[in-house]
Order: structure tokens, then sequence, then C-alpha cells
DNA sequence: AGCACGCCGACT
DNA sequence: GTCGGCGTGCTC
């Protein structure tokens, strides 16, 4: 008997086609079977939707649409559970994406470019592979177990134990705000310990912000859970993998071989049938929104999935995003409109561990106020000696900057000529290396001019420091210096310039553990994750833009960052060192009231002087955001045409009114079009149109809504090159 | 999104 | 006379 199935193919949500397709198929087939089917010309990935119907060929149905009958079903593939279709069916919905096209992006790439057979074919062998790996486990565990038993009784401290304790008592959502150096991981490590004694068959889920930067993570799992998992059963699953790489971590996954899954925002979307526990570390991290395709939040969807599944989940931060400090508030402040704060119950609990382990100190914070400091200071004296200090101690010293090049303006005295770029909103940095100046929106490339190409002038000034020209200055200052038993004083830089070549950054962080660089000069990246021990003094320059700029989360990113390097500092505690690890910053203006929170590491205090300030303007977390950005040629067409879609919102706003589906028209708020703070890059222009409601329902109410008006009505979008739309933005 | 069809400019 | 630009339209 035929059937009718409703299978979701890779289609975007503005096409016609945004549900799923219905095929014939002599199997009902359950939900989630994987399957090619033909679209067009050609043949693409399907997965399964629903129940099957029973085939009706008289039908009008059937009649209008001619329906094709599927093509190879991936046998090999038992189908996706329930569990993953729902986080799928969710991300569609929230992030305004057709189910297909996420459903089918968080398969991995062979399934899609590979033909039925081929993939049949691999799957054969994968699962022959699997069974040599079964083997190999087998002999492993046997001599293992012959081996005395290496039981290491790891000594938790007090908060760690605690911590442990409601984690496995309460239910959670938990926010596990530990500052750097409070032991987070072991936490996350003996959750993971005890949930797979209690149910050894159990999956977890481990996610970081980028799995590169975290290499000793992945080391620690894997020697960790030698004896209670088979060798096989752990696996990482992110982007720079191999397409095959990929899809063998996904099958382990899948077919519940993997145990601990150790992934980035990616591995959210993993077929794990049966998890337990999902663990988010980093959380405030801004790599956890995806930014193109279905811009979800994989932290957002974390949460979600753990719900869904019954599973426990544990985001971990020293300095927590502020959605989710507020999401562990008991009596969390109410808009002002809705009158006195309603007492609510905190969504996730918050689980403090606020000690570093051992002895080890946070630095203490020293800020050099610019404004008392010669012009076109770049690296103030207090700081030079400071550094040279630490330098001749022995010690090693990390100086951000979030920069690269060596100046990032040229300027010409004369006639007032800027290094402008011909295509971009911004200025042409000037590299000093190769005597370029380079653009570092588009990538154009040009010589250094020798002289002003307007006015002929040979004075051309640098405005600005990079991190070049840090790393030349520095090598000078402390070219009189030498530290015991070396010749002379390493400086280190570590960029995007610098880390091109494959394994180069790996190498130079190679240099800095074997305590071979003194100091070391980078941008962001730098910051996060590593450990570098004998660090004892970090500085941040130029932090300034940061505390006034536009985008309202900017001073937020710029404490996590600081709190971040701060963290890089004194982390040792076995370190015998004669001074207290230190936190410089350079700012003209100390007297931002951030930095009395950063003095005293107070990010409870931070928060909670940040929430207030948004709830009196209203914004995240206490309104819902959405972004439609434009691209055009022309900065008027892009705005033109978030004129309409504007135009076109206060229809549906009044239109949803009236069907009683929103309270009043002020429910939703409908800002005009600006320019992006990138306003042109490569010759488009970018402007984008900010809509918010204090309620996430119903601005989601609006925008499906929205999506469907917006196809059906003739939106004059040909004058725009591209359009997104962006839920729950992260940068303005 | 792909991929076709389809109608107007510079090349063998 | 053909190759190829990307505008419009369709895919169960």
């Amino acid at each position: 008997m035929a059937h009718l199935l409703q299978i979701l193919v890779p289609t975007p949500a503005h096409s016609n086609l945004r549900g799923p397709l219905s095929y014939t198929s002599e199997e009902a087939l359950p939900q989630g079977s994987i399957v090619k089917v033909p679209l067009g010309k050609r043949e693409v990935l399907g997965v399964v939707y629903g129940e099957a119907q029973v085939f009706e060929p008289e039908s009008t149905q059937a009649k209008a649409y001619n329906y094709k009958p599927i093509g190879a079903h991936l046998e090999g593939l038992t189908p996706l559970g329930a569990d993953w279709m729902d986080l799928v069916e969710f991300t569609a919905n929230y992030y305004q994406r057709s189910m297909g096209e996420v459903a089918i992006a968080a398969l991995p790439a062979p399934l899609k470019t590979l033909t039925g057979a081929q993939i049949q074919k691999k799957l054969k062998k994968w699962q022959a592979q699997q069974t040599q790996a079964d083997q190999a486990d087998a002999t492993a565990k046997e001599s293992s177990s012959n081996s005395p038993a290496a039981q290491v009784h790891r000594t938790l401290s007090t908060e760690q134990e605690q911590a442990l304790q409601t984690i496995q008592s309460q239910e959670g959502p938990f926010l596990l705000f530990g500052s750097t150096g409070s032991g987070k991981t072991e936490v996350y490590l003996q959750c993971i310990e005890a949930l797979l004694d209690q149910d050894p068959q159990a999956q977890v889920l481990i996610m970081v912000p980028e799995i590169n930067l975290t290499p000793q993570l992945e080391q620690r799992i894997r020697e960790r859970f030698r004896r209670q998992l088979r060798p096989s059963a752990f696996v990482t699953l992110h982007s720079e993998l191999t397409p095959a790489q990929r899809l063998n971590a996904w099958l382990a996954a899948h077919f519940d071989h993997a145990q601990i899954i150790l992934g980035t925002r990616m591995s959210i979307f993993a077929s794990i049938p049966r998890l337990k526990l999902i663990v988010v570390d980093e959380e405030h991290d801004a790599s956890y929104k995806q930014q193109e395709g279905a811009r979800y939040s994989a932290r957002d969807l974390a949460v979600y999935r753990a719900s869904i599944t019954r599973s426990k989940v544990i985001l971990g931060s020293a300095t927590p995003s502020l959605e989710s400090w507020y999401h562990t508030l008991e009596t969390r402040p109410s808009s002002i409109e809705e009158g006195p704060a309603k007492s609510k119950r905190a969504r996730y609990l918050r689980i403090d561990m606020p000690s570093r382990i051992g002895d080890a100190q946070l630095p203490e914070l020293n800020r050099v106020d610019m404004n008392y400091q010669p012009k076109y200071t770049l690296i103030s004296e207090p700081l030079l000696k400071a550094m040279r200090e630490k330098i001749a101690n022995n010690e090693q010293v990390l100086i951000l900057l979030n920069r690269r090049g060596y100046s990032p303006v040229l300027y010409c005295s004369g006639c007032g000529w800027k290094s402008q770029c011909k295509h971009c909103s911004a200025f042409k940095v000037f590299h000093k290396a190769d005597r370029t100046l380079r653009c570092h929106h588009c990538g154009d490339t040009q010589r250094v001019p020798r002289q002003c190409p307007t006015c002929a002038n040979q004075d051309i000034n640098m405005l600005g420091l990079g991190t070049e020209r840090l790393e030349e200055t520095l090598k000078e200052a402390l070219s009189d210096l030498s530290r015991p038993g070396q010749s002379g004083v390493e400086v280190l830089r570590i960029d995007a310039d610098s880390t091109k070549t494959k394994d180069s950054l790996k190498n130079q962080l190679e240099r800095v553990h074997r305590g071979e660089v003194d100091v070391l000069i980078g941008t962001q990246m730098i910051a996060k994750g590593h450990d570098f021990r004998r660090v004892t003094l970090v500085a941040a320059l130029e932090v300034d833009s940061a505390l006034f700029s536009n985008d309202f989360r900017a001073t937020e990113r710029l404490f996590a960052l600081l709190m971040q390097a701060a963290g890089r500092s004194g982390r040792d505690a076995n370190f015998k060192r004669d001074s207290a690890p230190e936190l410089w910053v350079q700012t003209f203006n100390p007297q931002h009231p951030m930095f009395q929170f950063l003095k005293t590491h107070d990010f409870p205090g931070f928060a909670q002087s940040q929430l207030l300030e948004r709830q009196g303007a209203n914004m995240p977390p206490f309104c819902s955001q959405a972004l439609i950005k434009a691209e055009s040629r022309t900065q008027e067409n892009a705005q033109r045409f978030l004129n309409e879609i504007k135009a076109l919102s206060h229809q549906v706003i009044v239109g949803l009114v009236e069907r009683g589906l929103l309270a009043s028209d002020e429910d939703i708020f409908i800002y005009s079009p600006i320019p992006m703070s990138m306003r042109k890059v490569a010759n488009v222009e970018r402007a984008q149109l900010l809509m918010e409601s204090k309620s996430r329902k119903h601005l989601q109410l609006f925008l499906a809504e929205l999506k469907e008006v917006m196809h059906t009505s003739k939106l004059n979008a040909t004058t725009v090159q591209r359009w997104v739309i962006d839920i729950d933005p992260q940068s303005l």
C-alpha cells in the first residue's frame, strides 16, 4: 500500500516551499527517517516529519501536486528522535526559518553530498570500524583493569562539593558562577562522572566557545574518563573537522557509542538519543550565537533542549551574560510600566564559587589616567615601570590591544587626508611589516604611499596604536633589560596576522608556555582560555571606545574581557613570586563606574548596576529584540526597503490587535531604519531596523505574521541585494 | 536556495 | 550567427 510522507527538505523560509513537502512511499517510514528525495532537477536530503498517511491517488490534493516517490531510504541510519525533531521545530519557529532548512543544516555534509548508495557503503564501513574499535576498547579495558586501581581521589573544595550536591539534588537549569580558577571544570567533570556511574549508558554534551582555544580541556576529559569509558566513547564535534571526521563523530553520537560529546555551538543539533546532561562553558561568550543562516543561540537552545529531554543543564561562567544572570534573580525587577516589582521565581538556579583554588590571588587593578600623560603616549611611564619590574623578576606580562597592524589610520597634516577605504566606511590600516595599507573589512590592500595622495605632502602622520607598533615600541623600550639566565627580553605578538599559517598559533602559544616569552602582546584571541602560569601582569590598552559605544552591550563585553584577562594572571598558586598579580588599564575615563566593580572583582555589583540601567532604558533582558538587516548598493535603497517593512509591520500589528492576538498596538515597537555601525562594507551599504517587545511571545507571533505578509505582499525587494532577520541580536 | 528558461549585447 | 549576462519562476 502506498503512503504519503511529509518530508523536511532544505528550502528557505521565504521561498514558496516553506513547510514540509509530500512524497509517496511504499513503506510507512516513521518520523525522523532519513531519505533522499527529488526536488526539481536535483536530489536532496530529507527527514520524515510526522506520521505517514495512506496515499489516495484520487484525492484533489494528489491530482494537484502529482507527488513524486521518495528516493533512497538510508536504512542504516536509525530515525532521528522526537526530541531532536522538537528542537528543530522550535528553532525554526523561534528564529523564523523553515524546519527543513534547520533540519538539513544540522546534518553532516556527506549525507547531503553523497548519493544514497555511497552513504550506505560508508555506513557499512563505519559499522565495521566500530566493531574493531569495540574490540580495541575491550582489550584496553582488560589491561587497565590489570593495572593497580588508579582511582584518584580528587579533593574538592567546600564550594565545589556544594556545587556538586546542588546540581545533583536540584533540577536546574544551573548557572555556575565561578571566578576564573575556582575549578568549574572539575565540577563539570565530577557531575559527568557521577552521572555515568549512575547511568552507564548516558550521553553528555559539553559545549565550549571555540575548540582550538581549549585543547587542554579535550586532553583533560580524555585522560579523566579513560577508565570509566571506552576510549572511543569520547568525540569532538566542531567546524574544523573534515567532513568525514564530522560524519564519524556525528554517527558516534547518533548511535550512542559516544558518551561524551565536546563541541562548539553546532553540536547543539547533534543527534544524542540518550542525552542526560548539557554543559555550556563560558556561557556568556558571543560565539554561541550563530551569525548566518538560522541565527540561533546555542546557549539558549541548550536550555530548551535540556527541558524537552529532561536533562540537566549547567551554564558556567565567571562573567555570566546579563540575560542568564537576570534569570537567576528571585525577584526580577519588573518593568516600570507594570508597577511595583512582582515576585517571580528565578528561572535558573545560581551556584556561586567565588574562591580561587589554592592561594591564587586575584589581581589588583591599576588605572592609568591618560589625561595626565603626555599627548600621544602609547605606553605610560607607570605601566612601563611596572612591566620592567615583573620582567626583571622573571615573571610574564600580557598586553591586550584589540587592533591589528601598526597604525589604524594615516593622516596628512597638510590637507587633512586620511587613509579612508574607498569601499568601506572604515580606515585602511598601516601594516609596517609589508609596507601596506590594508582594509580589515574588504581586504583591499595597497602599497603605503610615500607622500600624501592629494597634496603630495611628505609628512604623513600615524594616528593610533596597533599591535605591530606596540611590539616595536616595547622591544625598544625594554631593550636595555635582560632577565636572569637569558640574553634579551623576548617580546611576542599573537594576532590574526601572526597566526595565518597552520599551527603557528599553537607553536607561539607553546613558546609562551615554555617560558621563552617575557611579554606577550595580542588581540582578544589571547584573553580566552589559555593558562599562562607565570603571567603576573595583564594590561589592556585603548579600552575607551567600548565605554561609550552605541551598542549597549559593549560595556558588558569589555567587563567580561577584562575579568577574563585578569584571570590569566596569578593562576599558579605554586609559582613563587614576590609580588601580587596586577591588572592595568590605560583609559581617559578612569572614573567610569565599571572600573569600580572591576577593582573589587565584583561581578554581581556590576550586573546589578547594568540591569538597573537596562531596566530604566527598557533594553534586554527587559525586552526582546529582533533586527532586520538589509544590504543594497545605496543606503537609500536599503532604508527604503526597511521603511516598507516598517509600514507593513504597522498593518500587521493593527491586524493582530483586531484579532485579539495582541493587547495593544504598543505591544510591539518598531524603530526607524538606521545605517549599521559599519555602514558600508565592500561597496555594499547596510541598514538595520530594530523591533522590540516586552513579550518575547508577542514578538515571535508578530514576526511570524510579518514573514507571512511579506511573502504575499509584493515587497520591493529587488532594490535590496540581501536581507536577514536576526532574533535576539547580540550586537547592534 | 538551486536550477531552469528566456531574452538582449560582444565575440569566433 | 553563438556565448553569456542575470531577471523571473518553479520545485511535493
